[in-house]
DNA sequence: TTGTATGCGTTATCAA
DNA sequence: TTGATAACGCATACAA
C-alpha cells in the first residue's frame, strides 16, 4: 500500500547480499548462515520494518500462502462461526483467508472461483456445493485443492466436512414421538442441496423407523434455506388444509419463517404447535420461543475443513476423507406435547 | 492451485508474442491491437481457460487490487452487514477484500496489519480503531490508505464513515424523556473507542438539554461490547442501590446483557423498565420483547467506505472526508410509560 | 558461509 | 500494429 522496503534495502543496509539477507529471514534456510550475520540482517529488517512482499514471493515459489473460502452469504449467521474456525487454523499456518460471497448466483459462484484462481489461491474451501455440481468436480479433477464444508457433492471424491444431518433430524423427530407427536410435519430445504436432501430423507426414514405412515401434505420445500421461503412453504401446507401438531424445519432460518406463519395463524407455539429448527444459530436461544433445535458445531466444522485442507496442501495424495461432526438436540421451549 | 495456463501459452496458442497477447487481454491496451489478432488471443485465451496470474501482475504493476479489512470479530452480527457493503463495492470494481479479525487484541491486530501489509492490500478499511491508536496514524502518516468504518481515531485526519452516534443517542434519551421517564440510565461502552465516548456525551448532553440532572450512579461503563460485560455493567449499577426506570444502551450487545439482568432481577421488560440499544443488529426485531434500538444502515456504512477507499486509491490527494451516516429510532416493543 | 545467475508471469518501454 | 527486452522482489541451484 506505500513503498514498503524490498530485501535489497534490507541487505543493503546489513551489508550483504540479498541471497545471505533472503536465507537468514528464512527460517527454513536460517541455519546456513553465520549467527553474527543472521543478527545484523534481522536488525535490518527489523529497523526497516521489512515485510517480505508475498507477491513477489508467491511468484517464486508458486504458493500465495492464501486459501479462497466460497459462500454463499456471510451475513447469514451460520457461516461466521465457520469462517472464524477456518480462518483460526488457517492463520496459525500462515495462510491467509480470502472469503467471497455467492449469493446463490451460480455465474456470479463461477466469477467469484475464477478470481480466487487468478490469486492463485493454494486451496479453497467450498460452503456452496449443490449435489450436482459440476464446475467443483471439474476443478477438483484438474488437481485444485478443495474442501467441502457443511454440504457436500453427491458420488464425487472431494473431501467433506459437515454436521451430522441424519442424525440431527432423527433425533428431533424422536423426541416428538417421545413427546406423544403423530402429526409431525417437515419443512425441507432445497433438495438441489445435500443437506435439504439428506434432512428430508432422516425425516421419512425417521417416521417410519416408528412406525408412523407418511402423510405427503406434511412434507413441503422451501425453495430456499431463508426465513421468507420457509414461510412460504409452511403457509402453503396450511392453505392445503393439513394440520401438524409439530413442525421439523430443514433448518432454524426456514424455522423463522415457520414462526412468521404460526403468528399469522394465531398459534402458540409450543401450546398449539411445536417446532424444531436445525443448526443452533446465533441467537435463535433468545427467539420467542426460544428454538428447540439440533446443534452443529460450526466452529469446529470450520477448523476441521481448514485442518483437512492444510493436510492435502502438505500430502496432494492423501486419500479424500468425509467427515460428520456429531450433532445434538438442544431443546429449548419451542416443544411440548399436543394439545388435546 | 493447479498449474495455470500462463500468458506465454496463450500467445503460442495464437500466434503471436506474449507482449501482443498481454496488450490483446488488456482492456486499456486492446485498442492498440488489430482486431483479428485480438480475436485470436480472446480465443486462444478461452481455450485455454486463461486466468492472469495476479501475482505476477501484482508484481510488475506494484498493485494487489485487494483490499484489507480489519474486524474486530466477524461473529458479532454488526460486521456481516459492513462486510457486504464493502465486498460488493469493492468487487464492482475489481478488488478482493482480505479479512482479518483481531479479537480485539492488539498485538494480534498488529500482526495482522503486517500480513496484510505483506500482501501489499492497496488499501485499508478499519473497524477497529481506538481513540488513542497509534498503529494506525503513524501506518496513515507514512502513506497507507486507510478508511475507519463505525468507529474513528482522535484528532487525526483518517478519512472515516460513521453512523451518527451522537443524534442516534439523543432520540433515544428524548424518546424515553417523552414517554414520562426521568431516571433513566446509560451503560456505556468502553470510552477508548469512539463509539464509546460519543454516545456517552450525548447520553449527558441529551439529559442536559431536557434539564435532569445527571445521577452519576445511573451512568455504567462496560469494559467491552459484550452480552457478559454489558450484564456485568447492569448488575453493578442495580447492586448499588440505583433503580432507573429506563436503560439506553451504548449497543445491542450491550442491551442484550441488560436483559439478562432484568431477568434475573424478574424485572419485566418494558413493564418494569424500558430498554433502547444501538445498531439494529440483526434478529433483536426477534427478542423478547422485540428490542426499540438505533438503527445504523451498516450496509451503507460499509459500501461508502469502500467507495471513498477507492477514491482515494485513484486520487492520493483528495482531502479526507468524514463521512457521518444519519441514525433512526426504530420503536419496537421495549420501550413504555413508566410504571406509577 | 556467502555470492552469482536465473527465472517465476506479467507489463512498461522502447524499437521496428 | 507488433516484437524485443528489461524489470518487479524474491528464492533457489550452483559456484566459490
Amino acid at each position: 500500500m506505500t513503498n514498503s522496503p524490498t530485501l535489497k534495502e534490507v541487505a543493503q543496509r546489513a551489508g550483504v547480499h540479498v541471497t545471505t539477507a533472503s536465507r537468514a529471514l528464512n527460517p527454513a534456510t536460517s541455519s546456513l548462515v553465520n549467527p553474527a550475520t543472521m543478527r545484523r540482517v534481522q536488525a535490518a529488517a527489523r529497523e526497516l520494518r521489512y515485510q517480505p512482499n508475498a507477491m513477489a514471493r508467491g511468484l517464486k515459489t508458486a504458493k500465495s500462502m492464501s486459501v479462497g473460502v466460497l459462500l454463499p452469504d456471510l451475513t447469514n449467521p451460520l457461516f461466521p462461526p465457520i469462517v472464524r474456525g477456518i480462518e483460526d487454523v488457517l492463520a496459525a499456518s500462515g495462510y491467509t483467508t480470502l472469503i467471497a460471497n455467492t449469493d446463490n448466483d451460480l455465474e456470479r459462484q463461477r466469477t467469484l472461483f475464477d478470481t480466487l484462481r487468478a490469486r492463485q489461491v493454494d486451496g479453497v474451501i467450498i460452503a456452496t456445493a449443490r449435489r450436482d455440481d459440476n464446475l467443483f468436480t471439474e476443478a477438483h479433477q484438474q488437481g485444485v485443492r478443495m474442501v467441502m464444508v457443511n454440504r457436500r457433492v453427491d458420488q464425487s471424491d472431494i473431501p467433506s466436512v459437515t454436521g451430522d444431518d441424519h442424525d440431527g433430524i432423527a433425533m428431533a423427530v424422536r423426541h416428538l414421538i417421545e413427546l406423544g407427536h403423530t402429526r409431525i410435519a417437515h419443512v425441507a430445504g432445497p433438495q438441489h442441496t445435500s443437506t435439504g436432501r439428506t434432512r428430508q430423507r432422516a425425516y421419512r426414514q425417521a417416521l417410519d423407523d416408528a412406525g408412523i405412515e407418511l402423510d405427503p401434505g406434511l412434507l413441503v420445500t422451501a425453495n430456499e434455506f431463508t426465513e421468507v421461503e420457509g414461510a412460504k412453504a409452511t403457509r402453503a401446507m396450511f392453505e392445503a388444509g393439513k394440520r401438524p401438531t409439530a413442525v421439523v424445519a430443514a433448518n432454524d432460518m426456514i424455522a423463522l419463517g415457520c414462526l412468521d406463519v404460526f403468528n399469522e395463524r394465531r398459534m402458540r407455539c409450543p401450546d398449539d404447535i411445536s417446532l424444531v429448527g436445525f443448526n443452533d444459530m446465533p441467537f435463535v436461544d433468545r427467539l420467542t420461543p426460544p428454538l428447540s433445535t439440533v446443534h452443529v458445531p460450526h466452529y469446529q466444522i470450520g477448523a476441521e475443513a481448514a485442518r483437512m485442507l492444510l493436510d492435502r496442501l502438505a500430502n496432494p495424495d492423501l486419500p479424500a476423507k468425509s467427515i460428520t461432526l456429531p450433532a445434538t438436540l438442544v431443546l429449548r421451549e419451542s416443544t411440548a406435547a399436543p394439545a388435546v
